[in-house]
DNA sequence: ATGAAAGCGCTAACAG
DNA sequence: CTGTTAGCGCTTTCAT
């Protein structure tokens, strides 16, 4: 291992170029202030050898970090119920890179534990603004970022307060698959619902419920299953379903996995996809259009909502106003042979 | 939005506590010249400020940022050839937290680009030291790096120098995978490979000829394919063996996905899997265990990937001895149906 | 055992 | 138009 070397700074282009380090800081940002020449001059020593500002003393003197942190539950749950969480990662990327913004990357620190209490990543300076992954409705920590009055970006549905959110429609969603599988002339509709203390489970479970409401059937308690996300809980509501003789005729699932181990059991019992039971899931992770039959599922914008996302805190640091303060995403469902739709085409 | 606050500093717990700001930092490290009483003190009004170091101020002053930066390749491409990216990042996260480190995230700036420039991200002081994801193997970024000597370690094989690096056996997996496909009378066992200007895919392609050689069947490269990742590669492959008239009795992919295009493609052909040909794939993705057959494949242990190098860096910038300057950590193959394994136990 | 003072690299305020 | 000065918040000698 090399020693570390150690790097030119702003005096040594001082030095060097014969003017003060306060003139090259002036010079290096473009300000008008400083002559031309100078400022040429000053722009060759730097080049030549290969100057790089120091961006923590820079920091500690703008109080700015140019960084933006993203926090998400430390929960390895997390990792597996959001399949796309890479997308989200590549938009917000995207567009902090393209900000010329740094992102750090957190886990929500336990509530009581001290060393790693969320006051510390607060005020430790090293992010200027936070994109917070929504974590369970009874979460408490977004309540202290607010206090501490730090630019926040939220990304789910918060209740009063005026905080920035980027959402996606997931009522909407629900509202459309089920009232999709109204339309192809389904009746028993089986909602299988992620975890309700998440929200996203909630507003789908409203969506499925406007959606039979406004079509007048009836919404039936014994044909919704709380579940965990996981493929075998797919697969164990079928085995129920068919253990006590319910009748249905499609299957809506709040997430993909859930969907398919439906499918899959259906199947299993000789049960037809789509002639017998339509299904429906959410996510549209890769594995749905490989399944037989493919899968129809809610395609989230996941790609998107982290570039707004990014976007908005970004424009909350520069003071640049933001256009609105809650924007919701569509998301987009995506129509394949599993709900029986006849003809892409012309569902889409 | 509120303002932000002024944060609670040194100087005003020195100012309260009635002793200097010297004594004070002393005090709050635990430093044993300073007498237990006024520690105490110093302790309790600090806790009563909510007091939190601002860590650019002692990033300034100790020339240290405690933070790993995660640099990885800027193409959407990445994230769909590596599934376990998400893996491999919690496991980097957990040592990372553990160590009091913080954790950047970065993309590969490209080599031509002056403001995204490597020089920028190394020397600007934002991260003690690197963590590289394997890119390319005419990638020359990791030798810039090296030439500044900063601490970093590399997550796959590198050729002379002695860099720290942590790398998966994918030579030993593919060997085994291979073996095993003889061990149950395969003889003419196709290769679809990854492009073999990664690393993997190389490493994979000799695993699967030394595992032909020891075994006395020949190396054939008519069975041999160079492919991009994708499910519709698979397809691909296989289409084109039938339309040739090609005999096969085994296929061996570069990964799940293409593992599962072949396998799809060989039943509509009528062929059966695993009766017929034996399919074996890489990554173990969750739908390895939902086909139909269960798909066998090779574990990548991402996650304790992750752990290794962030646990490897950080001993590097703590001083602390490194054991070994390359860790190759094994992988696992998963055996499932697609193989034709008669019993998983015993095949183990 | 504690305090004074210096200084990390940078920029903002103020002089000239 | 340019230079001087003063600090951002912290740690670390060096005195006391």
């Amino acid at each position: 291992m090399k020693s570390k070397k150690e790097f030119v700074t702003l005096k040594d282009i001082a030095k060097i170029s014969g003017v003060s380090p306060a003139t090259v800081s002036l010079a290096l940002s473009g300000d008008k202030r400083v002559n031309i020449k100078t400022r040429k001059h000053v722009e060759e020593v730097a080049k030549k050898l290969n100057y790089v500002p120091n961006e923590i003393g820079r920091s500690l003197r703008s109080k700015k970090a140019d960084t933006i942190a993203l926090i998400f539950p430390d929960t390895t749950h997390n990792a597996f119920t959001h399949p796309y969480f890479v997308e989200l990662l590549e938009g917000i990327m995207d567009t902090v890179v393209k900000n010329d913004f740094h992102l750090m990357i957190s886990t929500t620190p336990k509530m009581n534990d001290e060393k790693a209490s969320y006051s510390k990543i607060l005020k430790n300076r090293r992010a200027d603004g936070f994109i917070l992954w929504p974590s369970t409705i009874e979460d408490k920590n977004i309540l202290e970022i607010i206090g501490y009055g730090f630019p926040l970006v939220y990304l789910s549905k918060w209740h009063n307060d005026n905080i920035v959110t980027v959402e996606r429609d997931d009522f909407g969603g629900a509202y459309e698959a089920t009232k999709h599988l109204i339309s192809l002339g389904r009746k028993k509709i089986v909602h299988i619902s992620g975890p309700l203390n998440y929200q996203v489970s909630v507003d789908r479970l409203e969506g499925y419920r406007k959606a039979l409401e406004e079509s007048r059937l009836l919404y039936n308690p014994a044909l919704v299953f709380e579940k965990d996300f996981l493929y075998e809980n797919g697969k164990e509501v079928v085995e129920n379903l068919q253990k006590n003789n319910v009748e249905f005729d499609a299957i809506f699932a709040g997430n993909d996995l859930m969907a398919i181990g439906a499918m899959d059991t259906l199947q299993k019992f000789g049960v037809n996809v789509p002639e017998d039971v339509s299904v429906i899931g959410c996510d549209d992770i890769d594995m749905a259009s490989m399944t037989i039959p493919t899968l129809t599922t809610i395609y989230q914008p996941m790609r998107k909502i982290g570039e707004i996302a990014a976007q908005k805190i970004i424009d909350i640091l520069k003071n640049e106003k933001v256009n609105e303060i809650t924007t919701v995403v569509p998301t987009e469902l995506v129509i394949r042979r599993s709900c029986g739709a006849k003809n892409n085409e012309i569902m889409l």
